[in-house]
DNA sequence: CGAATAGTGTCTCTCAGACAATATTGC
DNA sequence: GCAATATTGTCTGAGAGACACTATTCG
């Protein structure tokens, strides 16, 4: 902490911090997975008003001494399960519009989260119920709040990241075939992308995965066994995997 | 508006709104312009406690009834005379470690503002003064709060953006010329472009730049007079301007 | 062997970076 | 003409997209 000045010391004895208005935080999480190739949100079924009964995003107040990061993470932990190790987790943005909440104003700091597919979550205090819902099957008009506006812009955020950061092996277990990274990102764009193409590229971006010696198993269908990776430490994907189309 | 269940209105009227912890917030602003090819962040001299006589990012408290936004532009206009609609606002993020501001729990949502080269801004209340500083010079322990975090923020992801939006022409004036644009590039990354391959670049990029016909005046260093463009439709740079080295 | 999946090689086109050459101005 | 800046052209190498081909497994 900084030294504080003796003045100033005095002049924060006699301060009445009443004189601002106040504000509820809460944090909102996007929690975003690819499971059987499907691009999926975790939502909550709202078991208190206001919104009873309507799907939400998972969140909650934040206390009066505990981080941003710390809130988001702590829900994380104890609403879905899911650890924080195993995940990815960054800011999304504030959402603060004074009407998105009819009890009093609140400013909701939102969370995006990339996390690999996990047996599902248990209800937390308050929710009814909790799943993962098909990101395009999400009718924006039955969330809660403004959590429309949230997911749409998590989802979007997602997407652009993938192109220029390795964040796509946050989806898959910490080894992964080459085929299952391909599958996150033809899940979370929408699009299939020609595996030859695909497997030369990521295997020629430095950085990007690191070989894990053995080989998997192979699926279902047969075929040649594919070699497994791990992530490698780049931050950032230079040069980026594009987007086809637009 | 959504229609509000009668069982919810019933609840909302016996609701209490202070069994949620309290917190203030505020914006913060990190308004970065290029005077005279120097990359450069508007701060000012703070008047009143805390951080008495410190540097700061200009920004104050949240109205109850005040959107996010609107209270950034709000202050925008009226604490340094920019015109929201010459300057390019995006949202930072939040920032609300729990001991950042010693007066009580304070969220800080910051917002990143690119706008051209203005006029010196007149001092608001609770500020000495107010200017421009160049990002280099600026000593990050100097800084109120946890500013230096939220320009370190602000600053990259400038530098990222001139990246693949169009945003560097948010730095200058309406109508421009090619060397001015680069003027921008060069200051916000540091290091010099090859004034023809950018040309090049920026000419061929859709979308980008349109010309408006006229040239411009010739500099005091003589040479042919350059064409001025505005900025075009684009809001994506595609294929993006990549920064060299790194 | 055939089917299925994994992985490599090749070709073409776009584009970035280096830099030569030309165009247009003021003096 | 000379200096200075603007703009166009040319070459080369990296890399993306299309797609033929080889490799390895199961049944």
């Amino acid at each position: 902490m900084r030294p504080v000045p003796a003045d100033e010391r005095e002049w924060l004895a006699s301060y009445d911090p009443r004189q601002f208005p106040p504000f509820a935080v809460t944090v909102d999480m996007v929690l975003l997975t690819v499971r059987d190739g499907v691009f999926s949100v975790l939502l909550v079924e709202r078991d208190t008003y206001p919104y009873r009964g309507a799907l939400s995003l998972p969140g909650g107040f934040v206390q009066p001494d505990e981080d941003l990061d710390a809130a988001a993470v702590r829900r994380l932990e104890r609403e879905t399960g899911v650890r924080r190790d195993v995940a990815h987790v960054e800011q999304l943005g504030a959402f603060g519009a004074p009407d998105r909440d009819p009890r009093m104003r609140v400013v909701s700091v939102a969370y995006l989260i990339f996390a690999p597919d996990l047996e599902a979550p248990q209800p937390g205090e308050n929710t009814r119920s909790v799943g993962w819902k098909a990101v395009e099957e999400v009718v924006a008009a039955t969330l809660a709040f403004d959590h429309a506006q949230v997911l749409a812009a998590g989802v979007e955020r997602a997407r652009a990241k993938l192109e220029y950061t390795p964040l796509a092996a946050a989806f898959v277990s910490e080894h992964f075939t080459v085929a299952e990274l391909r599958g996150v990102y033809e899940a979370v764009w929408g699009r299939p992308l020609d595996p030859r193409n695909f497997h030369r590229k990521v295997t020629g971006t430095p950085g990007f995965l690191v070989p894990v010696g053995r080989p998997a198993p192979v699926g279902p269908e047969g075929g040649r066994p594919a070699a497994l990776y791990r992530r490698g430490e780049a931050a950032w994907l230079r040069p980026a995997m594009l987007r086809p189309g637009s």
